[in-house]
DNA sequence: GCTGTATTACGAAGTTAGTCGTATATTCGT
DNA sequence: ACGAATATACGACTAACTTCGTAATACAGC
């Protein structure tokens, strides 16, 4: 297996993801203009980030060029599944309901009537 | 103001944290014994974490006794909101349902007949 | 071909989290 | 009263994350 078996990203780490993930590969440039829109950062800082993932294997790239082409190595599903689920442990005391019913009420993000039936359809099949 | 502005607890205070707000008040004794159970880690180690939380504010205690007794000093369900909103936009784009759809789908942690129910009564009041 | 620009590589500094050892003080049992 | 156990305080150490400066290299335009 060439795939990391712990995956564990930090926040940074977590942001340059959220991109590849979008683009599907990018160079350095590219992720770093992405993330100059929302964030402060040098250039060589997000340079170093990606080459650290790539160490840690959360990205590849083609390093063939002069530029080097990234893509994330870690499936988006795969590591949303796990940090959620860290995060119904540490948080929720191991209780999935108790995280979907706090996401379902936050003012901030409302789900819509659509996203609504849509759950509403999950739930009918799990039911079974 | 006395409550932390910025609620940013870490893995391991977020340990002492669910105890806390089971126990509503406990000890550094308690809460190391609690913890021992699923973690391995020194008295020491567990005493001066809680020391740094309250320097950060985020539990308070009482050190009229020569045993200090502490009690969590951030809410449980504020909290809980706030580092779900954080994930929410870190890792599912803003979409709450996304969220939801994983938690819902995970294998390791089930919800139950009941529980689907309750969600389902939820969306319904939602929905008006 | 030369010069400037873009890219990668590398190392170092600052910060935070987590761990623990040791010192000191208090309490309890006998 | 004395020794063992227990509590807090505090500093030090490691590891990880993040940031950036600088150097080396490749490329492009003139």
């Amino acid at each position: 297996m060439s795939a990391p078996k712990l995956i564990r990203p930090t926040e940074s780490e977590l942001e340059i993801l959220q991109i590849l993930w979008t683009k599907g590969i990018a160079t350095v440039r590219e992720v770093h203009e992405e993330l100059s829109q929302t964030k402060e950062a040098g250039y060589t800082t997000t340079l170093k980030l990606m080459q650290i993932m790539h160490e840690k294997g959360i990205v590849k790239r083609d390093d063939s060029m002069r530029t080097h082409v990234y893509q994330a190595a870690v499936n988006k599903e795969k590591t949303q599944k796990h940090l959620l689920g860290k995060m119904i442990d540490s948080l929720f005391g191991g209780s999935p309901t108790q995280l979907v019913i706090q996401a379902l009420g936050d003012e901030k993000h409302k789900a819509s009537k659509e996203d609504i039936e849509k759950i509403q359809a999950l739930l009918d099949g799990l039911k079974k």
